[in-house]
RNA sequence: GGAGGGGUGCCGGAGUGGUUAAUCGGAGCAGACUGUAAAUCUGCCGCCUGAAAUGGCUUCGCAGGUUCGAAUCCUGCCCCCUCCA
């Protein structure tokens, strides 16, 4: 991110919408650094790539001289944000949340800059707030303004429970812009509604509102519900490179150029040339994702680790070799069933093991290595043609295991095998 | 307070005494194809045993009971939802 920004750019690519637009150009151009607020709840630690969206712009209004404020949602997190299911929320402990927000500050501090970030926690303000206190922040707001929320509209109408706290919500996260001063918060275009009631509270508390700016939902890997941690279609930050790849690889054509767009710093320029070669297919989108893959990888972990990444993936995934790593794990002939050197076959004839090999039921090593769950799984793969030993294709519950032998199980699973005690 | 509906495998959702480890869809896994994309086809998809046919065990909110036999019937308990107030 070290390009010069072009605030043109900064106020559009990857903006979804801004309220009020006007409002917040003049306050960007009068050259005063701005309060930033970001909020997050310490119930859900991971930051992916959806995150990501935001944090990033965060991270450009700081390099235009800005502040973030960033709040720990404490209260919050044990009413939960009322978006989509309603699903009750635990309790976390203190030192839950602590822990929690130790791992989400030190992934959210892979993006933004730390030197321009300045951590709250809503228990500063929130802890001593008396019921008085509470009851007055309730009844500047009417059921019916709740309601106008989508979200909330949609569930009562469809008969669906409305806890009164998270009605609360909205009204927690407003108050804390409040509190900070907030000039502009921003958030998914899903918090719309939750930032504009900061945008009220702040008046009628005599403040200047904040501006609002929303960002577009990442969708995830399935290709088509945003990427979220309980959907399970996430591409985490502090994923390995080679997972990161892989999972950035996997991702449906038709997110490519958008995730280039709020992702990456790949200059639009470029991005319109992907599209055009793209639609006049005189480029295989697969390449445009290679691309993409490498970007990712190298944000969150380096050029290096990028560029190792890909040859993985087209060693392994492309060329259906071996990787240049596999993993060694020791294996000792008495954790299996047949820790002979001789296989009887059905008809009762002996097989000798080759020198230095080992008749081994194969859903037992499977299992005694790692590779497999239970022996159901190891013969179901075994059955579908899915293990290899030294690259050659094992389908017999019994084979031949030399140390040093490598094996394989499906597209992704890699184990080399150190025998030791062979006996 | 009153009336009614419901809790089934990762999710959704069938099933109302045996032929049900439980239809189907989704997800997942694997194979073919291939670019770990899409689309398509095939197989698997509770645990264990077996090469397999088979067999054993544990599952349908929880606890008991009836029965040769229950996810299905009875009793109690817990939880959720709707309507009326």
């Amino acid at each position: 991110m070290s390009r010069t920004l072009d605030l043109e750019e900064v106020l559009t690519r990857g903006v979804a919408e801004i309220v009020v637009e006007g409002d917040f150009n003049r306050l960007l151009r009068q050259g005063k650094p701005l309060r930033l607020k970001q909020g997050f709840d310490p119930s859900r630690p991971d930051i992916h790539l959806g995150h990501v969206v935001g944090l990033r712009k965060l991270r450009q209004l700081q390099e235009l001289g800005h502040e973030v404020i960033l709040i720990v949602g404490d209260w919050t997190a044990q009413i939960g944000d009322p978006s989509g299911v309603s699903t009750t929320r635990l309790m976390l402990s203190r030192d839950e949340v602590q822990a929690n927000a130790e791992s989400y500050m030190r992934q959210f501090f892979k993006v933004v800059d730390r030197e321009r970030t300045q951590v709250l926690w809503q228990s500063e303000w929130f802890d001593k707030f008396t019921l008085a206190e509470v009851i007055d922040l309730c009844s500047r707001f009417t059921v019916a303004q709740m309601l106008a929320r989508e979200d909330f509209s949609r569930r009562y109408s469809s008969n669906r429970p409305i806890a009164i706290t998270e009605l609360l919500y909205p009204l927690l996260q407003a108050y804390d812009s409040v509190v900070i001063k907030a000039d502009v918060e921003l958030g998914g275009i899903d918090q719309k509604f939750n930032c504009l009631v900061g945008r009220e509270l702040q008046a009628m508390m005599g403040q200047p509102s904040q501006q609002v700016m929303l960002l577009p939902l990442l969708v995830g890997t399935d290709g088509h519900l945003k990427m979220s941690k309980s959907y399970g279609n996430y591409i985490a930050v502090e994923d390995p490179p080679a997972g990161m790849y892989g999972k950035v690889m996997s991702l449906p054509d038709e997110l490519i150029l958008d995730y280039l767009r709020l992702v990456t710093d790949v200059p639009l320029e470029e991005i319109q040339e992907y599209q055009g070669q793209i639609a006049a297919q005189s480029i295989n989108p697969m390449v445009v994702k290679q691309r993409l893959a490498r970007e990712v990888v190298a944000q969150f972990h380096s050029w290096e680790a990028a560029q190792k990444a890909e040859a993985h993936f087209v060693r392994v995934f492309q060329r259906r070799e071996l990787p240049e790593e596999i993993p060694t794990v020791d294996l000792y002939p008495w954790q299996l069933r047949i820790p002979y050197q001789f296989f009887h076959s059905q008809k009762g004839q002996e097989e000798r093991a080759p020198e230095g090999g080992l008749w081994a039921d194969m859903p037992d090593l499977m299992v005694a290595v790692g590779l497999t769950k239970g022996r159901g799984e190891g013969k179901r793969l075994l059955a579908q043609g899915a293990v290899e030993i030294d690259g050659l294709r094992v389908l017999n519950t019994a084979a031949v295991v030399k140390s040093g032998s490598v094996i394989r199980a499906g597209k992704r699973r890699f184990l080399r095998i150190n025998l030791l005690d062979n006996c």
